[in-house]
DNA sequence: CCCCATTGTCGAAGCGCTTCGACGCTCTCA
DNA sequence: TGAGAGCGTCGAAGCGCTTCGACAATGGGG
């Protein structure tokens, strides 16, 4: 049980220096002779000095933590979101910052009211929708803000996000080049489609056009979660597209369930039909066979959506939109090469 | 653009009182005529105030935050953690307080920072092992804490958990009075046993032990999460005890592909072996045939758990451990009803 | 050799809030 | 009718920190 906490005021007289020579060799922010620095730093340590989050935030109008907004919907692939949610905290406490849980049930006054009352430096939102009810709270805020997904419009905003578009386009290139004349995307369920999510419809627009720009035949169809529902689709899908030989699936619940669909349809994998998907990559390599795959650069997209945030807060002008490249890796769902 | 934050003064003049009477008119510590009430969260609203945190924390000793502390290892079920977490989010907004999120990366230190700095009042622990690292810290914390699970020793300690071993007991219960002989149990990945997670050793010898007291031949088994491991398993299970005709899953991460493996093994459930899933309910609804489950009831672990916090934030005495009661859904697959 | 710039340190003034003690009222009851 | 007990409000003292201006002490350049 540590008593009372240890002060800057202690420190500074166990030192024998001023209360504020401490706090400018804890922030840097003057010249310290480095003896008198040691005598400090050596006080810190044997008193074991913290020092207190609340003060210094009422001092220096700085609370060091950032806000990680994320509402919880229906369609959204959880462990995505907490790889999202962990790379973020780790990110921030490189910048000595920490970061506070915000979600869904308090809706836009969350934002508000942990903006207003100083809790917060900045915010970081997940799971942004084209036209979502947070943005424009988000332009009147004091407080600066990342966006994890890009809303329909972005001006006065900034956004990261894989490029959805290019990973739609790199999944249908590669299957090209394996020969193939017939696609078909198994994509979200329709409900994330008619909520205007921007990633889903941004993969569907790749592989759309990039299909056409390679002159194959590409269908773009939603995807629903119980395995009964993938097993009817992909039913149909083979019965309607007799000379469909590839799949794009981009439904990290699904997958699993298409291929159970395929095998009970009789049909191998790879060597009647190959398989890409857009996933994490531990769900890629548990499947059977190991599915060649677009991941999801959770940790980069959280990394660099705390980057820009700092920048941010250290005034400097940041780019509305980044958008991640997308890598492709190959495994045994596509391993015959060419046909 | 908000420009400067309003402050309590600011409040103050506007309804002509003294700052101090909007902060009891606010905080309700002492009488306050209505009238004077009246004015004040008038202006409260029109001037759009909100407390500064900071000052806050620093005035009444209090952050009104509490940490939530969740180290993400392999073999964790993700979207049980993150139900754990928003559920913790949601009642502890009911208290009036937030949610800073802390990972593994920093170890203990993070922990020890936040408590010393005085950013948080108590902490909620997530995904506690036997013999975790984190538990003597706690124990010369200041700062109250709950665990959500059990450690071996949980002297001094506040924990909350589903009652596994109930859960394991549970299973076979409806398993036996389905009139089954010979039950098997598949569980976590063998090295979630090996670092000696509670809940899963604990359902383990629940399961035994009911086996046991209701005359059945129980075996149980750990469980990887590759379809090939799984498959491979449940082949040598059945092979290995042909009068095997229900299974118990414990494992979210592989629930799938065990009823994929049954499917490729020419088994039909119910029919010629019953399944039951300790599970959240999504995944038991959403798998081919519906699961008959013991779901992990993680908003009410959640909620309790901050529940429990906030008695001990009040200065209540607690219980050291809170066991919840497992409830189990009958779907479909066990509904051979006898046999 | 003197002046001025630089370096290192200090003291004090807040930051915006809570809380304690004080004080003037209005009632109540003897 | 006067003492005592609330009730409602105020002023002021911090909470622990950052930061600004001040000021010795030192050193370099003219």
């Amino acid at each position: 049980m540590s008593g009372r906490a240890v002060t800057i005021t202690e420190v500074a007289r166990h030192a024998g220096v001023a209360v504020s020579t401490v706090s400018y060799v804890l922030s840097g922010k003057r010249a310290i002779s480095a003896d008198t620095r040691r005598r400090v730093l050596d006080s810190v340590r044997t008193l074991g000095y913290h020092p207190n989050a609340g003060a210094r935030a009422l001092a220096s109008r700085r609370a060091n933590v950032i806000a990680l907004v994320l509402p919880l919907r229906v369609g959204m692939h959880v462990p995505v979101l907490m790889q999202f949610a962990t790379s973020v905290v780790t990110a921030a406490r490189q910048y000595d910052h920490d970061v506070l849980l915000l979600t869904a049930d308090e809706g836009p006054d969350g934002i508000r009211r942990a903006a207003a009352s100083a809790l917060v430096d900045g915010l970081v939102l997940m799971d942004v929708e084209l036209h979502d009810t947070r943005v424009p709270l988000l332009r009147d805020l004091a407080e600066p803000s990342v966006l994890i997904g890009f809303p329909a419009d972005t001006a006065g905003l900034t956004c990261v996000d894989l490029d959805f578009a290019r990973a739609g386009a790199l999944c249908v290139e590669h299957l090209a080049q394996h020969g193939h004349r017939e696609v078909a995307l198994l994509g979200a369920p329709a409900v994330v489609y008619e909520r205007g999510t921007g990633f889903a419809s941004r993969t569907w627009e790749g592989f759309t056009e990039a299909a056409a720009a390679h002159g194959l035949t590409g269908v773009a169809l939603p995807c629903e979660e119980t395995f009964e529902q993938v097993a009817a689709a992909v039913g149909e899908l083979l019965d309607a597209r007799p000379g469909l030989t590839a799949l794009v699936v981009h439904n990290e619940a699904a997958v699993n369930h298409v291929l159970g669909a395929l095998r009970q349809h009789g049909r191998r994998v790879p060597q009647d039909i190959e398989v890409v998907a857009i996933c994490p990559d531990d769900i890629a390599e548990r499947s059977s066979p190991a599915l060649t795959s677009v991941l999801i650069p959770a940790e980069e997209v959280g990394r660099q959506a705390v980057r820009l945030l700092m920048d941010k807060l250290e005034g400097r002008t940041v780019p509305e939109g980044t958008l991640l490249r997308p890598r492709l890796t190959v495994r045994d769902s596509t391993a015959a090469s060419g046909r």
